[in-house]
DNA sequence: AGGTGGACCCGAACGC
DNA sequence: TGCGTTCGGGTCCACC
């Protein structure tokens, strides 16, 4: 699933390709990538248009044309994009689009459960769209707990669901949520004004460290994720609890266990990551047996 | 108004 | 073996 460090890593290995080319021809070849719009429409209004820059904001990967257009791409579940020299793109089922770029090469867009989007904006809309739907880069600079703390604050649901509403942090999503709260020690149930100061220092520090770890793995690739030149990630391996329910706890042995929270499936250590019902204190990662086994 | 759950997709995994 | 059912996940939207 492309959250963060999957789009990013794709956008790091997509700018060097994008920037300074042409999109000479463009053909969409599903319905549901520009709709409502008419896919040949936006196809043709792409051609001809030069790439300035190739950004990314949580989980959209921005196209950003010298025209001041942006092409806003989403791969949701099941999106990818492989760059390829002219004539060699391999036969694929799954392909909605492609891109021919002034060099001769070609960016495909491959999808297999169609829920990714391509919007392309209006120089004037492109920031509204964006900062309508995603919060602060919890990568930058100026991101700091002070930050997290006051989009915490009043929110009475599970932090799991704070953490996947994409205003609270961008990109953030259902992968290095868990992985998050485990490097945290705080229980993905818990609501998420429990939070004390030391908690959400150290949910700051996690989300921070989850992400950067997925980049520096290029992402993760469990099924259909892929980066631009056709590789897969590698932080599939690494993750701390996703996915992991029975294995044992890297920390402290116990077994991984697994529950659902917004509807989705959430793994985290029973152990490390005391429920809700404790102080909210209580972050240390060794309660008492009895006080254990009397709250769950 | 904030929170929750269903819809959208479709291949993979699962169950009988 | 084969076929039907369930699962999953980002975002939007309806509903409480």
């Amino acid at each position: 699933m492309p959250e963060l460090p999957e789009v990013e890593s794709v956008r790091l290995q997509l700018a060097p390709v994008l920037t300074g080319r042409r999109f000479d021809h463009v053909e969409i070849a599903d319905t549901r990538l520009t709709r409502p719009l008419d896919p040949a429409t936006v196809a043709r209004e792409l051609e001809g248009e030069r790439v300035a820059a190739v950004d990314r904001r949580g989980k959209y990967l921005i196209v950003r044309f010298e025209s001041g257009r942006a092409l806003l791409v989403h791969l949701r579940m099941t999106g990818s994009l492989l760059h390829a020299q002219a004539g060699t793109l391999p036969g694929d089922p799954y392909r909605r689009a492609v891109v021919r770029l002034d060099d001769g090469s070609d960016v495909a867009y491959r999808d297999v459960r169609r829920f990714g989007t391509w919007l392309l904006l209006e120089p004037q809309e492109v920031a509204e769209y964006v900062d309508a739907r995603v919060g602060a880069e919890p990568l930058a600079e100026e991101f700091r707990p002070r930050d997290l703390a006051a989009k915490l604050a009043h929110r009475r649901a599970p932090i799991k669901a704070a953490l996947l509403d994409q205003r609270t942090v961008a990109g953030v999503g259902n992968i290095y949520a868990d992985e998050a709260l485990w490097r945290a020690r705080i229980h993905p149930l818990r609501p998420a004004h429990e939070l004390d100061v030391a908690q959400t220092r150290a949910l700051h520090r996690a989300i921070r460290r989850a992400l950067e770890l997925g980049i520096a793995r290029q992402g993760s690739t469990l099924t259909d994720y892929r980066l631009p030149d056709g590789t897969t990630g590698r932080m599939q391996t690494e993750f701390k609890v996703y996915g992991r329910g029975g294995e044992p706890c890297s920390r402290c042995g116990t077994p991984i266990e697994k529950i659902r929270v917004a509807g989705r499936g959430t793994w985290y250590c029973p152990q490390c990551q005391p429920p809700p019902g404790y102080a909210a204190s209580s972050s240390s990662s060794r309660p008492s047996r009895a006080r254990r086994a009397s709250s769950v």
